[in-house]
DNA sequence: CTGAAAGCGCTTACAG
DNA sequence: CTGAAAGCGCTTACAG
């Protein structure tokens, strides 16, 4: 038998209004105090949190809506997220969408239909409906990984770490390369990354680069990878993201081509696991765990009516690791 | 303005109750039914969850509680879960616990007293405290990973796993084990799949084994790795996790001990950059995916009060790859 | 400091 | 098939 406000009143001989008093925080004289603390302690209450949530009109909720969970990035975003949001009395309610598009969209309005305090969404690209969705709902709103200059926004300085990789790259000597990247249908994967490399190779002579597109996965990458190694001699590949990286050095291991012997390869993410295979692979470092750590104090702050920077650009840092041979 | 069924009661000018009979697929006639189609069309109606859970005193969620996000294996089943909960028509309300015991117990309320309507726990250790937790809340357990005879179970099967490996291992001939587990506070992965191992080494002559412990962190497993490679010369050292294994294989690359030529290494997990790694590694596959799904049959059956069998057992696959030479 | 009362948005018998 | 009414458990002005 669940006891509720009700019941704990009647025990203790108050009224409800004196108990929810109580309960939150507000003034009670030293006597009732006592005699509350001990009721509620005898019968275990604890608050019923639709009740709650019913009259308050809002929650102590943020959701996270992610394409995927099972990514390196997603899973380090999220935990810290998590962490933060929860060391300051906020509960995380994640849902994913397998990368539906529509599903994103979808959870959007459940999560308001939720009370959700507000959301913060793991971007890929950012559709018509996405806006109306947002306008609609009328909650606070951040944009992790893509931006948009209608929402509050935060990205990682992809543009900055292609042209980091390009210029280290390059001044490696490399001159024949292979760029493998990914639709440009995602603006900070697909495109800035791209155009930050680009411009390193702008700045140099005799560079030749050819452009590739792969998808997402491990196993698109070694297909990918495959079609470029039997066609064309590059020194060097250089992967829009360490998944591919990875794929691309299966497919080299499968052809029995050494790296970086060989062939070079680079990526972007900087994964945990690029450092532990072998050869190390040169990438560039994102900061996941940073990014959701902050991404959770922005939301709070919006949450709460406070002033946030429209976009906050991350840094990424240069991993120069084996996998990139000096020729 | 937020429309209630009031708001569209109103409008179409019938009864409240007449409302929420339509919207629970009551019965209601085909006029009133036209009307408040389009009714709830126009106004952009969604219901109250909070309101809905106050009165039915329960909701259409599922909690799970998970020891960490960013591994594979958690991330493969909750991805899995959770899919399989959603096209049902639950929603999944995922905690994190950071690997602490104590949260673990504090979620366990938590969920209880948000009215989910049943928990998966991702188990690890199974303490008094977590006992009397589900006595208390009333609600429906799953325990993922682990066993014990009062909750429903669903484990792998650990033992035989570990058999299969170790089988395997000594028919490639391997004489000189090192073998690298973990806590035996894990009863899964740091006592059955040991035992079950050692099963198969009792039934062969004139092996020598050594038991080594590791943490489950690559990092840890890098430097256990090392110790042994400093006193031992073991021809194999089986490992208690894919992770322990990448560890083990990167302490061996940083010496220069060529795998398997010189140093032959095991896992057991299946995780997907298995695969992609050079040499790829010979493990045992868990069915993270499968499990996920199961466990949300399951919990969906004992949340409508069928029967589940107390413990269910996943079988294993041995992968045989590249990381075993044959001596 | 304390209590009575209204109300949050919905559902559920109970009559009609 | 339809409606009036009570109630889920809590909070919030408003008096006292």
């Amino acid at each position: 038998m669940k006891t509720t406000i009700a019941d704990i009143a009647k025990i203790a001989e108050v009224a409800k209004s004196t108990v929810s008093r109580y309960l939150n925080g507000g003034s009670v004289s030293n006597a009732t105090r006592k005699k509350l603390d001990q009721v509620i302690q005898e019968t275990g209450y604890s608050p019923n949190t639709f009740a709650q949530s019913l009259k308050a009109k809002k929650t102590n909720m943020i959701g996270a809506i992610v394409p995927r969970l099972d990514s390196f990035s997603a899973s380090q975003s999220v935990t810290s997220l998590d962490e933060e949001l929860r060391a300051h009395g906020y509960q995380l309610l994640i849902v994913n969408t397998s990368q539906d598009l529509s599903r994103e969209i979808e959870a959007i309005y459940d999560l308001a239909r939720q009370k959700i305090s507000g959301i913060i969404l793991f971007a890929t690209q950012i559709t018509e409906a996405h806006m109306t969705a947002f306008e609609q709902i009328k909650i606070p709103v951040i944009l992790l990984g893509q931006q948009h200059k209608e929402v509050h926004s935060m990205i990682y300085d992809d543009y900055s770490a292609g042209y980091e990789i390009g210029k280290y790259v390059l001044q490696q000597g490399h001159r024949e390369i292979a760029y493998l990247g990914v639709t440009e249908q995602d603006i900070a994967v697909g495109v800035k990354r791209k155009q930050g490399f680009q411009e390193a190779v702008r700045q140099k002579q005799d560079v030749h680069v050819d452009f590739y597109e792969s998808g997402f996965k491990m196993s698109d990458a070694v297909v990918s990878a495959s079609s470029i190694l039997d066609k064309d001699k590059p020194s060097i590949i250089v992967c829009a993201t360490d998944n591919i990286a990875l794929g691309v050095m299966k497919a080299a291991y499968m052809r029995g081509i050494h790296i970086p012997e060989q062939l070079s390869v680079t990526g972007f993410g900087g994964y945990d696991i690029t450092e532990v295979i072998h050869p190390s692979l040169t990438t560039v470092k994102y900061g996941y765990s940073t990014a959701g750590k902050l991404a959770a104090k922005n939301i709070m702050r919006l949450v709460s009516d406070k002033e946030v920077e429209p976009l906050t650009v991350m840094g990424c840092d240069l991993l120069i690791r084996e996998s990139v041979d000096k020729i």
